[in-house]
DNA sequence: AGTCACTGATAACTACATTCGATCAACCCG
DNA sequence: CGGGTTGATCGAATGTAGTTATCAGTGACT
């Protein structure tokens, strides 16, 4: 019992052959990809060559002009970048293991969340990780997302659920929505608002984009009203609250934002819902497996406790 | 700038030195491990000090009577077995590109499907892909969905949907249900029956882990019956016609089945529900990203001309 | 207490894979 | 019909990774 008729012996394939692949396969050119992965044009060539011999298959169809990948090629660089990134994990983690809590963190975060929990996280990030360099990026959800799943972000702090696969959810807490009125409004300042009264007011939003937005739609959806009332819109909730005062209308404010964005302001009121009062849930996000993960949830936990004096269900 | 304090030059780990330090996460035991992967002691011994060198961690805890993991080296286990798998997928792929359709392709079908559907299967493999080698294993969805997971299958023809995450399904085609009877029964040999009529009759179902028997269930509940007719069970579709055919009740038998099941008896006859009847779908499954996922879509592809002459709606 | 068996670590050596600089042959372009 | 690119090839230096033989520590058994 030979191989079968092939010659070649089958081996395995080494890594660097396969990073030498994989940058032809993204630069399809081999001295530009030689140079990329700091290597020299031959070595390369060879190592290409050394892989398409282990694996038996023809990767790439190169005249002395132009480079391409054969379909086989296009396949296995798939595979050979998979296997690349898991390399990378690993080295990652293994560097996360030897110096946790150092480095650079990319935090991405939604407005509607950042100007009222970030002295808590900022606070203790400096107290408890000093040497943790976090870098802050304030956007909307789904450009979060985006930059999660691509690599540009490695946490984000905003409103779950998400949904989405490969996105792993770390719950902090639950917090309530409240009731902005200006002064003289009817329900000023009450307890216990039915959400039926939604279905009355001029209810003011933020732009199109924001999940607060939508979660306040949401709301009024399932307290029945049907209609969306788009009058006027804000692009952030301070703006929002001046509208408020303005009389423009009323609006919905998290819990956490109620504080800095009414207190200095006498023309308003805020009002509570009864029981079970609408809510929003924040989280941090990370991608499932990510390499430091231990270390986002040792941070989740640590971020639960110094929140807990803040007006919101800890989870 | 040199690198930090660290004095280690920190470099890229080897395909063989993740290799030992798998070997050694699962045998905990470095003679074993060694002749396991096919090298001495002392190579083993040094490759995972290497690693432990390069990563800048301590993974193995050695007495000279017990090894044992660190803390870090469980979890880099995990991430050395993922780039080790990787790889095999990788190789596997090209090996596939190499020779598609050879080799040893071991499907799982189910009861309810295997007996009328393999004559096709088998003749279209035969013909079609002569240097495949199929094994055919018949199980119950849970223990064929357990077997792909864990690799001891490679493919799954059975009834979907499945829900299952990293299983993809390729679906074959729809096929309805007809309701089976006893020459005296009222119901017998109609066309056009109610779906409501189920509630009226003494249904007879498969053993407990048969998906057909839940597919039955279910078709009873949307048929508004909510009590459960556990009277009398049977192993298989043969022993179930036997049962009607003996005035026990009736079933629900998929149209793929009838001809098999009841040409051969004169003391049954079939009956066709009201459009739209109740249904299954019969699909291919396999793990997503599987190595020869090419291949398995091409066979989907072959398989859905091949059942075109049988009474199903082909996808 | 002493000895033995078995553990993983070490040493010395060898083989070969990887890499490099230099060079070659094919090809496009003007 | 050269000039400048392209990727492939060559031969030598280097370093990695493997081998066998041996060592040193530990627990178990007498």
């Amino acid at each position: 019992m030979r191989p079968p008729v092939n010659g070649a012996v089958r081996r395995r394939p080494s890594l660097s052959q396969l990073r030498a692949f994989a940058a032809v396969a993204e630069h399809l050119h081999f001295r530009d990809a030689a140079t990329a992965i700091g290597m020299s044009q031959p070595a390369l060539s060879g190592a290409v060559s050394a892989l398409e011999e282990t694996l038996g298959v023809t990767l790439v169809e190169r005249t002395t002009r132009k480079v391409l990948l054969s379909p086989a090629g296009e396949r296995l660089a798939v595979r050979a970048r998979a296997v690349l990134a898991e390399v990378a994990a690993l080295m990652e983690e293994a560097e996360a293991v030897r110096a946790p809590f150092t480095g650079a963190l990319r935090l991405g975060v939604i407005p509607t969340v950042a100007p009222y929990l970030l002295p808590t996280v900022l606070n203790l990030v400096h107290e408890r990780y000093p040497d943790l360099d976090l870098q802050v990026h304030e956007e909307q959800t789904a450009n979060l997302l985006d930059g999660l799943t691509t690599g540009r972000l490695d946490l984000l702090l905003l409103a779950v659920p998400l949904g989405v696969p490969g996105v792993t959810e770390l719950p902090l807490f639950d917090e309530d929505f409240v009731l902005v009125t200006p002064l003289g409004h009817g329900l000023g300042g009450q307890q216990g608002i039915p959400r039926e009264a939604l279905r009355a007011l001029n209810l003011l939003l933020l732009d199109e984009g924001h999940c607060l937005r939508d979660q306040a739609l949401d709301i009024c959806r399932e307290a029945g009203r049907d209609d969306v009332p788009v009058t006027t819109t804000a692009a952030g909730l301070s703006t929002l609250v001046q509208l408020v005062a303005g009389g423009l209308g009323v609006t919905l404010l998290p819990r956490t934002a109620v504080t800095v964005e009414t207190s200095r302001n006498p023309q308003l009121l805020t009002g509570r819902f009864a029981h079970p009062a609408p809510s929003r849930r924040v989280a941090l996000a990370m991608r499932t497996g990510a390499a430091r993960g231990a270390e986002y949830e040792e941070l989740a936990a640590a971020l639960r406790e110094a929140l807990r004096p803040l007006p919101v269900r800890v989870l």
